[in-house]
DNA sequence: CTATGATTAGACCGGTCGTTCTAGGAGGAT
DNA sequence: ATCCTCCTAGAACGACCGGTCTAATCATAG
């Protein structure tokens, strides 16, 4: 179950790992001798590369933000028209949630676990990102306030995270999809 | 800054620091010693009145799930109309939201925290209270599927709950509560 | 061949963790 | 006054933490 791979550079080991280990079983709880174990790599090579585990931490959610916004925005490419592009988020977070590792957004998870400035700052990056997106895809979508419904839109999204990862039901996504869908063509129709 | 206050009980005064610390920097960061200092309590005096750590973590959430439903159903007897209750949910979120310690859900925080069955049991509970809150001012408020639009407002909900933890804006219970009355109107009217 | 730099395994450090244990003090009931 | 129960302070335990260090190994460039 290592990650021996020796065609990977000691750090895409030591990344693989840590994105793993840190989502599986979190950031405080899986300790630097675990990392080194599963990726087959001497300790002081974990601190010739990152220098301190909370560089570590730093560099995997790095890699999730960019994995994630690759995931989706990967997704959404299979749509045409603006519309079934905006809803597709909650159709790619589907696909996310259907992963049975999946146990939750990792940047809440990281910030519960770790308070530190380093951990906000990747959340906060995150997080900007997937409002920008949303943003992006409600004023294509033709909404009256972009940014209302982003903000809406990213209530569900943050919402299906925590349903799925919390509840033992598969519905989360297709429920945001479904309440995604009736607030957008509410912020489309004109002002009562 | 101790809670020294010798009116109450050693339990009680566990509870009360528990529930301080516990949420303000986690049940994991949290150490025994930093529990029963906080307190002014002997360290046997835990473990004789919870037995271990996990025991302690176990009640403070318990305590958290009845204050939080009490601040929650009593906030919502202000209100009259069935209608009203249920978007009250929000404003009572808001409320919540606006204490400047607040920074998040605790039951999704312990959660990604401390991976165990007596943690998941406390917030599967948790979360059921919420679901069964929502599903009975649903009811009440007519709409045409109560579970459905249950669980969307749950959705809103925990978004809220994540959004004002998380990112720098105050307006998630607001913004929240809006999405709330569009999907509920929707729910009221007829089948499209 | 040799020298350099990266990598290895693993001992080691000081500190913290949850938990147990010892030893004794305070206060009420008999 | 004696007992019993609850409480106190704090030492001690074994385990684990992040991080440093030593020393040996290996590949490659000169």
């Amino acid at each position: 179950m290592t990650t021996d791979d020796t065609r990977l550079s000691a750090r895409d080991r030591l990344l693989a790992s840590a994105d793993q280990l840190f989502y599986r079983e979190g950031v405080h709880t899986v300790g630097i001798d675990r990392i080194i174990e599963h990726a087959g790599v001497a300790k002081a090579t974990l601190y010739n590369t990152f220098g301190s585990k909370d560089e570590l931490v730093r560099a995997y959610l790095r890699s999730r933000h960019a994995s994630t916004a690759d995931r989706i925005t990967g997704a959404l490419q299979r749509y045409r028209t603006p519309r079934t592009r905006l809803l597709g988020v909650f159709d790619a977070l589907g696909e996310i949630f259907a992963d049975p590792d999946f146990h939750g957004c990792a940047f809440v998870s990281a910030t519960s676990e770790a308070h530190g400035a380093s951990v906000e700052q990747a959340a906060a990056e995150y997080r900007l990102w997937v409002r920008a997106l949303l943003t992006e895809l409600a004023e294509q979508a033709g909404a009256r306030s972009p940014k209302t419904l982003a903000y809406q839109l990213h209530l569900l999204y943050d919402g299906a995270s925590v349903s799925a990862g919390m509840d033992l039901d598969g519905r989360a996504a297709d429920t945001a999809r479904t309440a995604a869908t009736v607030l957008l063509d509410a912020a489309l129709a004109g002002p009562s």
